[in-house]
DNA sequence: TCTGGGGTCCTAGGACCC
DNA sequence: TCTGGGGTCCTAGGACCC
């Protein structure tokens, strides 16, 4: 058996974790820029707001009804997904981290009479150690455990903990009860294609004939289908396999349309990547710079710039990708666009044992060295404190709005939340 | 005026190898 | 009348996830 626990609205639990007064009232966290909502208390949700609406089209509902705004804090997500994270496996060892807010938990060690009460255990502690409220689905496979997940979540008799049964006309009652898009693995397109063919809910598309879905879609949705069957095709992945890029980029506040503008962001990305591959130990093979226009903007003429160059040897050196960097960006840049987005990818990434090449005679200590204690300034001094001068010092145009954001409250001495008595 | 950011996997087609 | 077989690697596009 497995469990997904699952934070509920993380984000807007979050914020309400702190802030006890939210309890009750339409909460919702915005995306970065201000953009977009990314998360939403339930009173949020049972007001109309949709999941990833643009901020603008919600100014009206949102002053209605009195909804509380946040900006995203992701330093206060982060940490408190870890501190959920650490709950939880006080009881349960082997885990996988799915996502910021969701658990993988293996439970073939322990036995089904006990898993429901185990994983009540699960929910009430987490609740009492972090304040947030989470949800479990239990099942033989991932694809059921998150469709119980959702059961959970939707039906308020299972108090927060439901385990698929296993008597047949049960779990295909369970089952039908879930629309086919829901399905873990099936988005939007593949929903509304299966639809067409005449599959409406979980249990239509168990009951598929697998090599129909192999040849009309692909192997995954074979998968699907077989893990809604009881199949296990996906195992716990209890190692994070290393990734395999590791993309910084941002939407600007203002549109930027100078040189200056554009180039000081590609820097601030770059040097942002590069800092966050060394805290992972890896190095980068590759390294691309991406810059666009606003796609929304039908009315002005559009530009996708950028480009890719080798690294040789592999390197996590902030002055060598940064250089790249402005290169490829200078190579790209096209005048006489307005700019709205710019970011870098590293790719060709390595953990571990370091490349070296065949002619590379170059020594890297001197590099080494300096990026060790760049790092350690930064850490000690506060981010940024070091950089290069090509970041700039204004962030004219190009700096991200984000005007409702909560305080750092569990990573920041000055930012601690006060109890008043 | 205002529309996020960061990932993974699969497939098909083309280039290239012997 | 007639033009092999078997492979790998890379890329772009499309789908999915949170």
């Amino acid at each position: 058996m497995y469990a997904l626990a699952d934070c509920n609205n993380f984000y807007a639990s979050c914020e309400r974790a702190f802030e006890p007064r939210l309890e009750g009232r339409p909460v919702v966290v915005l995306s970065n820029n201000d953009g977009c909502v990314v998360a939403r208390s339930q009173e949020a949700k049972d007001v109309g707001i949709g999941m990833g609406e643009p901020a603008f089209q919600c100014r009206d509902r949102f002053d209605r009804h009195q909804v509380v705004v946040r900006s995203s804090n992701y330093t206060l997500y982060d940490d408190m997904s870890r501190r959920v994270v650490r709950s939880i496996s006080e009881f349960v060892p082997d885990i996988e981290i799915y996502s910021i807010d969701e658990v993988f938990l293996d439970l073939r060690p322990l036995g089904n009479p006990v898993a429901t009460s185990l994983c009540q255990t699960i929910r009430d502690r987490v609740k009492q150690w972090t304040g947030i409220p989470i949800s479990i689905g239990i099942a033989p496979t991932k694809t059921l455990a998150k469709l119980a997940n959702r059961i959970a979540k939707k039906d308020p008799t299972t108090h927060g903990v439901f385990q698929l049964p296993k008597n047949d006309p049960d779990r295909a009652l369970a089952l039908d009860s879930v629309d086919v898009g829901d399905v873990w693995g099936v988005g939007s397109r593949w929903g509304a294609r299966l639809r067409g063919l005449g599959v409406r809910s979980a249990l239509d598309l168990a009951r598929m004939p697998v090599e129909d879905l192999r040849k009309r879609f692909n192997v995954v949705a074979q998968r699907t289908a077989l893990e809604l069957r009881g199949v296990v095709c996906q195992d716990l992945e209890d190692v994070a396999p290393p990734r395999k890029t590791l993309v910084r980029s941002r939407s600007f506040g203002d549109m930027v349309t100078n040189f200056e503008q554009l180039s000081e962001a590609v820097a601030n990305h770059a040097v942002r990547a590069a800092e966050k591959l060394r805290s992972e130990g890896g190095t980068a093979g590759q390294v691309s710079v991406f810059f666009s226009t606003n796609r929304f903007r039908d009315d002005l003429p559009q530009y996708h710039g950028g480009g890719t160059v080798e690294l040789l040897p592999a390197t996590a050196s902030t002055p060598i990708i940064l250089r790249e960097a402005m290169r490829l960006t200078r190579f790209a840049w096209r005048q006489g666009f307005h700019y709205k987005k710019a970011g870098v990818m590293l790719g060709d990434l390595s953990f571990g044992e370091i490349q070296g090449g065949l002619f590379n005679t170059q020594d890297h200590e001197h590099d080494d060295r300096l990026m060790a204690a760049l790092d350690e300034v930064n850490r000690k001094m506060g981010a940024g404190t070091l950089r290069p001068a090509a970041t700039g010092v204004t962030a004219k145009g190009w700096r991200m709005k984000r005007e409702h954001c909560s305080p750092k409250y569990t990573t920041s001495w000055r930012e601690l939340p006060f109890a008043k008595t």
